[in-house]
DNA sequence: GCCGTTATTGACAAACTAGTCCAGAATGGA
DNA sequence: TCCATTCTGGACTAGTTTGTCAATAACGGC
């Protein structure tokens, strides 16, 4: 055997995560990354093999942790309708300094767009996951006439995705956590049959 | 007097506001600025002071154009409501170049989120002026029974602020007219009373 | 046409960036 | 204890970055 790594690895990226979240990748350099992550700059490149490297692992690790989160909230839910409230109600209870970091997803689809072929290929694995786990919380709500039988499982996914990008979006700029409660009560208000 | 300049200032600022569209302020150089713009690196700095002046003076111009914008359909609608939902429906009807570049409010709330005071400010008017503007429609719309009398105005607006940025993220990633109308639909029959 | 003013052009400097190299240190197994 | 292996830290490089400077060119009023 060798010398054992003086870091845990996967607090490093935690790390890199936020100080990614916190300015993007172009505006974060490898020092700020390394500063931020406690190690050197051998060891940065030793174990994640450079900046854009690094960064994806922590857009895919950041991308996981939603998922892993999210489909907790969605299994613990007495209902679908409450799946899907709880997951829009998720942003409004992260504490604040958490929430004012901006979304890796939706952060990188602004600086890459799809530019970038890794970028645009896992943010768009994301998107299908919670695409095709929403649609199925909608086709569920629907049989127990939970939410308006003339919504379309598809368009009503779609909707609540991009109702939770505008949120996180909202959610950079300071917004309180009874302004993201009512937007996302209004969201939900908006499904239900008359 | 003496010599002209050769070229349009609000023509180079567009070209540098498509730029800084493509990849926000930190990846794009005053290189990438200047070629963008095809003016010279001295007539840059002459004009516009530095990259950041100019970020900002792009920024603000492209917020200025927005609200002119929705507020030209605003005065245009119908009604209240059809006012709002022509508002989301822009995003649909713009042509799919101009929909994929990402939304310099939202692309600059990521990139620098409440550290950049001067972008804050630029932002949050903006943001007031259309959380203010949709205040008012919401306002009228529910005094002709054309929303929900439950609603408060003042959430309703921030739901349609967080919806539009929303929109504006799905967007970039190319999201369909279709897909994009879909939401907007959604929106507004959630608004509607029953 | 001359002249003061301003625009343009290309060269330049200082700082910063990503990534590499190398010497030395730490580790676990023999 | 010695060794092979791997980690670490600092120095280093090549390229890029923002911003400036100085020389030249173009314009309009006189």
């Amino acid at each position: 055997m060798a010398r054992p790594k003086e870091f845990d690895r996967d607090e490093a990226v935690d790390c890199a995560l936020t100080a990614f979240r916190k300015g993007g990748f172009s505006s974060t350099s490898t020092d700020d990354l390394r500063l931020a992550m406690g190690i050197g700059r051998q060891s940065l490149y030793d174990t994640f093999k450079g900046k854009k490297e690094l960064y994806l692992e922590a857009l895919r690790r950041y991308l996981a942790s939603r998922v892993h989160g999210h489909f907790d909230l969605f299994r613990k839910a007495k209902s679908p309708l409450q799946a899907i409230e709880d997951l829009l109600l998720s942003i409004a209870l992260e504490n604040p300094k958490e929430r004012r970091l901006a979304c890796l997803a939706v952060s990188s689809i602004c600086e890459f767009g799809t530019a970038d072929a890794d970028v645009a290929s896992i943010n768009r694995e994301f998107a299908s996951t919670m695409q095709a786990a929403l649609e199925k919380l909608v086709t569920e709500a629907k049989a127990k006439h939970l939410v308006r039988a003339s919504l379309n499982a598809e368009d009503t996914a779609r909707y609540l995705v991009s109702t939770l990008a505008g949120m996180r979006v909202i959610a950079i700029t300071g917004a309180s956590p009874e302004a993201l409660r009512s937007i996302a009560a209004i969201a939900i208000l908006g499904l239900q049959p008359h």
